[in-house]
DNA sequence: TATTGTTATACTCTATAACTATA
DNA sequence: TATAGTTATAGAGTATAACAATA
């Protein structure tokens, strides 16, 4: 086993206990993952289109349907007809959106734990490492 | 930001890419996540109680039942009275079901190529630095 | 012709609550 | 009394296929 995957064995643990974090602010706020997920994607102000979110979530382009209309039965996102291509429609979030966005991101910020407790100039090597992994390709595989 | 904030930053984008990796591999055997998920919990030869597979997978005890039920109809895996407790039921993987419980591990199992790319140096230090973070405390939140 | 979003369908996941068997 | 697993139920996610509007 090289170092690299000695790594990633430890970075998927991490990785499968983040994802309960997540889990559990979703949660928070009465959001199935999804719709969370949804929402903290829409980061720009003038929104996002259905089949971007589709692809940033990893899932067709049927399910955004659903899942917008709960948030926007909520009051946390709107429909906006785009106007350059009349077949798409952007996502915006409403200013509740933006709360729940917010929040939502707020508490996923913070670094967990572990890496928390570090000293600053191995929380520097640790930034400094990945920032060098993840720089050019996507990283995946 | 801390350094310990811009790190976590950068592993949540590494996060989000390999949960696609997942659902790829998922996808591969025909396993919905949930079902791959259970199925790679089972590390041990002596089968695990349904329980224990509802709190890894952060998710209550009632859904087990259904997951396990797929599983057991595809025969990946079988149901096992437990002598001590006979309330308990260990789920054991076949044959069959190790088979597919390895490969997707195998999948999933080497590093990112990001990772992957780092000098073997640079390997060994993100490891220790992540086994020292990792060591511990859950490193959850 | 291809793409965007919607709808219909079937299957699965998920939490909650109530139940049985066992401890 | 408490715990393990099941069942019933309701709501939501998911992929596939077919569709209308638009490009």
């Amino acid at each position: 086993m090289s170092p690299a995957e000695e790594a990633w064995d430890l970075l998927r643990g991490l990785l499968f206990a983040e994802r309960r974090r997540f889990l559990g602010a979703a949660a928070q706020f009465d959001l199935h993952p999804a719709q969370a997920g949804a929402l903290m994607q829409l980061d720009e102000h003038e929104g996002l289109p259905m089949h971007e979110i589709a692809a940033r979530l990893a899932c067709d382009s049927s399910n955004v349907t659903g899942i917008v209309d709960r948030l926007e039965a909520r009051g946390l996102v709107t429909r906006r007809a785009c106007e350059r291509d009349r077949r798409v429609k952007h996502i915006v979030p409403t200013p509740l959106g933006l709360e729940v966005r917010d929040a939502l991101h707020a508490r996923m910020a913070h670094a967990p734990a572990g890496i928390a407790r570090l000293s600053t100039a191995d929380q520097r090597v640790l930034r400094d490492l990945l920032a060098q992994a993840l720089r050019g390709a996507g990283g995946s595989a």
